[in-house]
RNA sequence: GGCGCGUUCGUCUAGUGGCUUAGGACGCCGCCCUCUCAAGGCGGAGAUCACGGGUUCGAAUCCCGUACGCGCUACCA
């Protein structure tokens, strides 16, 4: 195996959506098989049949998909070891549970919830240090075993954890840790419904998928002790393994979806950029060379290690996310952005017929270092797309003054008569009418500002004025000189 | 309760015994630029490196203990 590339999992259980420590963990995953030329396979862990979501894998999927983590195996493409489906393994947990009986590393038991329960709250009692399964069904002859079975008393089969010694194993993140095996419980294997439970399909899928790595969140560090005990017991070459460090809420617990939106199609809804998602993520827990804090899918590729990961957990913090999401939009050329404010028009009350490629292009360039958002191009200049129908209050109060329309009456008229109605035009005959008038050019600058725009803030007049074009300015000067009163 | 993992500015982090009066980024504040708002440039506030002991000439960095946080403790993953 030694010389085999890396061959590494993303196994999420599909409840719904693909939670964004999910996405951290496959990103990760997929960074890893990236660099080194290895692969990246997605298996469907949906052993839970009492947690099955319709549509949930889909989705997922779809998700996984739209934001630009491709795997090389997995469901919809082909690979060597499918199914990549658990709940279409079954013959294989099986077959090999039965091995782990013959070896007598495992075992029946037909204990009830009830005297499960009873056991529980008697160790409680005594204070044990932790309630354990006290192995009562391991004594059973193999005749009441045989009897049982033939007559369908329901039965799980368990983990025979010796415990004695200890367990011991090593993280590429957390080095060395260590297990007592008295602490290590007799795990159920396969539950009273004939599916296996985590522990057991996840050692054999990654066994059988040849998993050189398995690169997961911490929260499964716990339970590490009981698939090494695993690989032990069947005598396989155990995998690497890196725990990666939780993701966590701002009062540092788990990532909840109580405390914000947790799914990655929330984020996608809500306007954020596939770019500017992953940099975000790849950021909580890692950090590259000199600083460097803007990545693109394939710099990442470039230039992350695991071994870089961080132990503590990162607190998911929007601010920063906002901050990514206007630099990618920066990044991005204007034809690119030009399909996705298209698309945002679509789903807005402006009417997209209305407004060519060339002159949302130019809204695009002249708007771009001021959006977070590609929505922000409609809500900070809704007046590229439509004339304002009313005016800022606090401008009026602030620009506006008593001469000021008979002020705009002059710029109207010299505005008018321009043939060229470009910006260099449009300045100097602003400056003039301004000397004119014998006023600082500022006096006329705001106003005609508000008068067509409708607000106080924006990118340069001359610019604004130029896109507008100039019936456009002369029709929403008058206007304004009209309906703005004092 | 038990077991495990963790702990550097509000947040994400750099840092692996002397280069550190602890560096960067987001956010916040100020100045410059300027027709406004951004962007950009410059600067500022902000971390006694959880705490207490050691080891060492010297520790954020190594060791021990304590505290706190988190995870696991299911026939859920």
């Amino acid at each position: 195996m030694i010389n085999d590339k890396p061959r590494v999992r993303f196994a999420p259980s599909p409840t719904g959506y693909l939670h964004v420590g999910g996405l951290r963990t496959a990103l990760y995953n997929y960074l890893f098989a990236r660099k080194s030329g290895g692969k990246f396979i997605l298996r469907i862990e949906d052993t839970d049949k009492n947690r099955f979501v319709e549509g949930a894998m889909e989705n997922l999927i779809e998700t996984l998909k739209w934001i630009g983590l491709d795997y090389d195996e997995g469901p919809n493409v082909s690979g060597d070891y499918g199914p990549y489906i658990q709940s279409q393994r079954l013959d294989f947990y099986q077959k090999y549970s039965n091995e782990l009986l013959e070896k007598g590393k495992a075992y029946y038991c037909f204990c009830t919830a009830e005297r499960l329960e009873n056991l529980r709250e008697e160790q409680k009692k005594l204070k044990l240090p932790q309630a354990m399964y006290d192995k009562h069904c391991l004594s059973l002859s193999k005749e009441q075993i045989n009897k049982n079975l033939d007559n369908g008393v329901p039965y799980v089969i368990r983990l025979n954890v010796e415990k004695k010694g200890t367990v011991l194993f090593d993280d590429i993140i957390r080095s060395r840790v260590e297990f007592d095996c008295s602490t290590i419980d007799d795990q159920v294997l396969i539950k009273s419904d004939g599916y296996p439970t985590y522990h057991l399909a996840n050692v054999i899928d990654d066994h059988l998928m040849k998993i050189t790595h398995v690169i997961r969140g911490e929260e499964w560090l716990s339970s590490t002790p009981k698939h090494v005990l695993l690989y032990d017991y069947f005598g396989w070459e155990k995998p690497i393994f890196a725990h990666l460090p939780l993701l966590l809420n701002p009062d540092k617990s788990k990532l909840s979806k109580r405390q914000g939106d947790v799914a990655v199609e929330d984020y996608r809804d809500k306007g954020y950029l596939k770019e500017a998602i992953i940099n975000f993520i790849a950021l909580l827990g890692w950090s590259g060379k000199d600083n460097k804090e803007f990545f693109l899918l394939d710099e990442l590729i470039q230039e992350f290690s695991i071994e870089k990961v961080h132990k503590a957990g990162a607190v998911f913090n929007v601010e920063k996310l906002n901050w990514l999401n206007s630099e990618h939009i920066k990044y991005k050329p204007n034809e690119e952005i030009l399909y996705m404010l298209k698309k945002e028009i679509e789903n807005s009350n402006f009417r997209i017929e209305k407004y060519t490629d060339y002159y949302l292009i130019q809204i695009i360039d002249v708007m771009k270092e001021r959006v977070t958002f590609i929505k922000d191009y409609l809500m900070l200049s809704p007046y590229f797309f439509e004339a304002p129908i009313d005016y800022d209050s606090n401008v009026i109060d602030k620009r506006w003054r008593p001469e000021t329309t008979s002020h705009l009456k002059k710029l109207t008229e010299n505005y008018d008569k321009l043939e060229h109605f470009n910006k260099d035009q449009l300045e100097e005959t602003l400056k003039i009418t301004a000397e004119e008038l014998q006023i600082g050019a500022g006096k006329l600058i705001h106003p005609v500002r508000l008068a067509v725009s409708g607000i106080g803030v924006g990118p340069g007049l001359y610019e604004i004025l130029e896109l507008l074009s100039k019936d456009e300015v002369i029709v929403r000067l008058k206007r304004a000189m009209e309906k703005i009163k004092i």
